[in-house]
DNA sequence: GCCACTCGTGTAT
DNA sequence: ATACACGAGTGGC
């Protein structure tokens, strides 16, 4: 089976205006994952946030990224999608995602969405294909800024020298989330 | 390995 | 509005 051909699962994302945000619903919730606990957020129209880490941490992340919101601690459908997408190596799953970002944050997580599962990119190729061949540290900036994890796959971007580059959550987990894909890709 | 270059963003003027 | 400092980078040396 030839290497691309997995790749649809194109995620949907719809703007959040910050003006709007006062008093929107939000929902999440603390799941177990593949990699490690994580938190996963929702509004009624998409995932809007998925983090890692200690659950105090998250909560405390979630708050200050929606200081106009008061999310509530509550399961919803739309958590066990994104759960089942943080493991799934066939995904032709998509799911909605809600979240703010400037007009060039946008850009480039609309092109991380392209990269298919067991694939990498490296952030002068991202660059490139928004046609600013220049702004590569930008780039760098954006991708970090990425508010749902790898249901927008950054840790599918490396340095074009072929170093790991950074990670959010470490380069740990950065590199386990390669080699899973990696292992899984041809199955 | 060190350094200049580059550019979007947040913060301060 | 304007200035400045700071990155999940890159290419030249």
């Amino acid at each position: 089976m030839p290497k691309h051909e997995t790749n649809k699962a194109h995620h949907q994302i719809s703007r959040m205006i910050p003006e709007k945000e006062t008093g929107i619903a939000i929902r999440y919730n603390i799941y177990e994952s593949l990699f490690g606990e994580t938190l996963i957020a929702s509004t009624d129209k998409g995932i809007c946030f998925l983090s890692f880490g200690e659950k105090k941490m998250m909560e405390e992340e979630l708050k200050q990224r929606f200081p106009g919101a008061d999310p509530v601690e509550e399961k919803a459908e739309i958590h066990s999608t994104a759960l089942s997408l943080l493991s799934g190596s066939d995904s032709n799953l998509s799911i909605p995602l809600h979240i703010k970002g400037t007009d060039f944050q946008l850009k480039v997580w609309d092109e991380l969405l392209l990269i298919p599962f067991g694939h990498k990119s490296s952030y002068k190729q991202i660059a490139e294909n928004i046609g600013k061949p220049k702004a590569v540290r930008a780039v760098g900036s954006a991708v970090g800024k990425n508010p749902v994890s790898c249901l927008i796959p950054c840790h599918r971007v490396i340095r074009s020298d072929n170093a790991l580059g950074g990670y959010h959550w470490g380069p740990e987990l950065k590199e386990r989330m390669l080699q899973y894909e990696s292992k899984n890709n041809f199955l």
